[in-house]
Formats: C-alpha cells, structure tokens, sequence
DNA sequence: CGCTAAAAAGAACGGTCATTCTTGTACAAA
DNA sequence: TTTGTACAAGAATGACCGTTCTTTTTAGCG
C-alpha cells in the first residue's frame, strides 16, 4: 500500500473524529483504531502528535474552501455573493458529510489556553475565514450595495460572530433552531446596512 | 483548620484556575498545588474530580450573580436596564477580579462532546444567563421601549451570541478592541428593534 | 495528660497516552 | 535468490492522572 494513501486514510479519519469528538481526543490510538491501522504505523506518518493535529486542521480548512467558495458562480458578487457564501457557511459540515460539528470553531475555543503549532493553525484558519468575509464585504461596498462608510472589521466582527454562535447554539447547545436563528440574524445585520432606504440605515448607522 | 474554610479556599483557587487555564485543566493535583495542599487533601474535599469541576461552575455562576444582576439600582428597569446588564456582563470578569477569561463560556464549548454532570452544569447556567436576558427583555416590550412583537427568543440569542463571540474574540483570539466591538453590536442589535421611530424599525423586522 | 474524630498527607494501583525503539513484511532492484 | 528500502506492527518506557487506601497530624474535650 503506498504511504501517500495511508497518509490520506489517516486524515481523514482524523477530519471525522475531530468532527465528532474534538481536536482535543485525536490520539494516536483512536486514530489508529478507526483507521484500521496499529498505533505506530499512525506515529510513522506524524511524528508528533501536533504534526497530526496541525494536518487535520489544514485538512479541514482545505475541506471549507471546497464547499463554501466558489459556489456562487453566475451570481455576480456584491450583496448577493455575501448573502449566498454566508448561507453556505452556517452549517458547511453537514453538506460536506462531517459527521459532527465544525472542527475549526472547536479549535479555535478549545486552544485558547494552549500555545503551539496547532492554536497557531486554529488562528490561520479563523483569519483566513475574516479575510474571505472583508473581501466579500469590500465588494458589495464597491458595487454600491452596502453603505459606503460601512465599518468593514466590524461587519466582518458581526458575521463571523454569528457563526461561531451558531455553533456554539447547534453543537454546544443542541438548539434544534439554531440554523433558522443564524439566518435571521444575518438578514437583519444585512438589512441595517443596506444602500437602499439609505437616510434611515445612514441615520441608524451614524447615530451614536 | 476548618474543613469549611479549606473547601472555600479549593474552590477559591479552582475557579482562578479554571478561568486563567481552563475547566479541562483543573486535576486534584494543580489545584492542591496552587492551595498549597496535598493531592489527598483535595480529594477528601470532593471524592470525585466532576464535584469539583461541577462545584467550581457553581461557584462562577455566583460570582456572575454578584457582579452584574442588582447593579442597575436607581436605573428601574426598561431598556436602561437591558444596556446596562450587557455593559456590565461582557467583561465582567476582569471586574470579579478573575485572573482570565469566562469560565462558564469556556465549559459550554469545552464540555460539547462530554456527556455528564459537568456538562450539565454548563448548560444550565447558559440557561440561568438565557434567562435573565429574557426577562430584562420582557420588561423593556412592557414598558414599550422595544417595539411589541419583539422576537423574544430571537433577541435573547443575538445578545448571547455577542457575549459569546465576545469572550472568542478577547480571549481565544486575543482582539484588543472585542470590548468596543462588542458594544457596538450591543448598539445595533438595540437600534433596530428600539420603539422609536417605530415606521422605519418596523418595516425593518417585519420586511422579507 | 490521654482520648476521639476530623482533616490532611502520602503511598499505591490501574489506566491512558505520547514517544521511542525494535521487529516483521511486502516489494523492488541486483 | 539476495539485498535494500519503505511501510507498518508491536513492545517498552516514562509521564500524568483519577481513585482508593493507609497513615499522620491537628484540634477539641474530658
């Protein structure tokens, strides 16, 4: 069997338990287990376990990229790109067949306290998420769609807030509702800044 | 020495643990280290490490009741009282004088995937803060300062998602602005559902 | 002083886990 | 067939931790 499948198997099988269990009980042997593979011929691939970690997470975000960009083909940006990524955003694991919750929103919170390779991972991957949401954004603004003086870092601050909410809610809270909830949320963050009826949003906006 | 101010002590020293490093952290042996006791002596106060970890929530939660519900004397209720709940809430550790972040925010996401008292404890103060936010919002649509058909349940988890995304952003992503951010969608989410200028809010929440 | 009971210390056991090392196996080239 | 090499298995080590048990210390009281 060559390495480069196993390697693959390993990851994901590491995606999926991540997904279903956390970051935090990916472990040599569970991995091992669900692969159909011996604890050492696991450690003959990641040498350290912050190697495996650190690869799962590449894989994740790889896996996100894969599902919620480029999706929007022939609508066009602006407005409409946003809403449409956000839409395929909140809930991105389920269409991309992980068994659980999101593995980067986990790791982000769960390697809050422990400095490293693999927190360093969580914090690309959540900047990479901002950056994708600032260039969606600066591109409805260009089109005239958002508010010109929109405050970009906090947009993207709200957003990316709802997602992580949305998480907390489906995953942590098991709030069956927690979809609908998120989806309102984001229409009515959208509709507070939208160009159109621009005197009220504007008055909104500035006001204090 | 008291047993009773011992046990004060453990959970004095377990919920600064817990806040400066995290609920999973705290082991009978980190927490007799820093009380300056022994293992054993811990255990003879909580046989099992859930007590503690279980014991320790319920100590946050009462330190959350004292520093931020019974501050607003004088402000009576409303939307005043609303705002300045959220105020003092988000960041109302440092105020309680803890050395890190929000234990209870940390064990909700933490404790996800771990069935059991613990976890329990953690969703029941989540429900504890859902709670408050409710019935500060209730007030605020009796006393018509939100407008009537507020979606109750709606509102009390976008503000709990701010308080979320608050403590993600401060502490596992190190944002030196969260707090003003923070205050900011507190001041959004507030403004358009405010009973002023009801025209214009109201097409807002009713539109699409 | 001695007696008693609570409180704390400390040793010990079993389990899990990362890491390291050694062994075995399949497969290619010579 | 022999040799060499990547790949995987499996044993062994040392650390940490929850839990249990026994022993020592401390405080109160006659």
């Amino acid at each position: 069997m060559s390495g480069q499948v196993t390697r693959t198997r390993i990851l994901r099988v590491g995606l999926d338990l991540a997904s279903a269990e956390g970051l935090c009980r990916i472990t040599f042997g569970s991995v091992a287990g669900r692969a159909s593979l011996s604890k050492g011929g696991v450690v003959a691939h990641f040498p350290h376990l912050d190697d495996l970690k650190r690869s799962i997470l590449d894989a994740a975000l790889d896996l996100w990229s894969r599902t919620c960009l480029g999706v929007d083909t022939g609508v066009g940006g602006g407005l409409p790109s946003l809403i449409r990524y956000l839409n395929v955003w909140i809930g991105w694991t389920r269409r991309a067949g992980l068994p659980g919750s999101c593995p980067i929103a986990q790791a982000i919170v769960e390697l809050s306290f422990l400095p490293g390779p693999v927190r360093e991972a969580a914090a690309a991957a959540e900047s990479v998420w901002r950056q994708s949401l600032i260039m969606l954004i600066r591109n409805a603004i260009d089109k005239r769609h958002l508010l010109q003086d929109t405050d970009v870092a906090q947009l993207a601050w709200d957003l990316l807030g709802i997602y992580l909410s949305h998480h907390v809610s489906s995953h942590s809270l098991r709030d069956p509702d927690a979809d609908r909830k998120a989806q309102f949320s984001v229409k009515r963050i959208v509709a507070s800044i939208e160009a159109i009826n621009e005197g009220a949003a504007h008055q909104r906006q500035g006001g204090q």
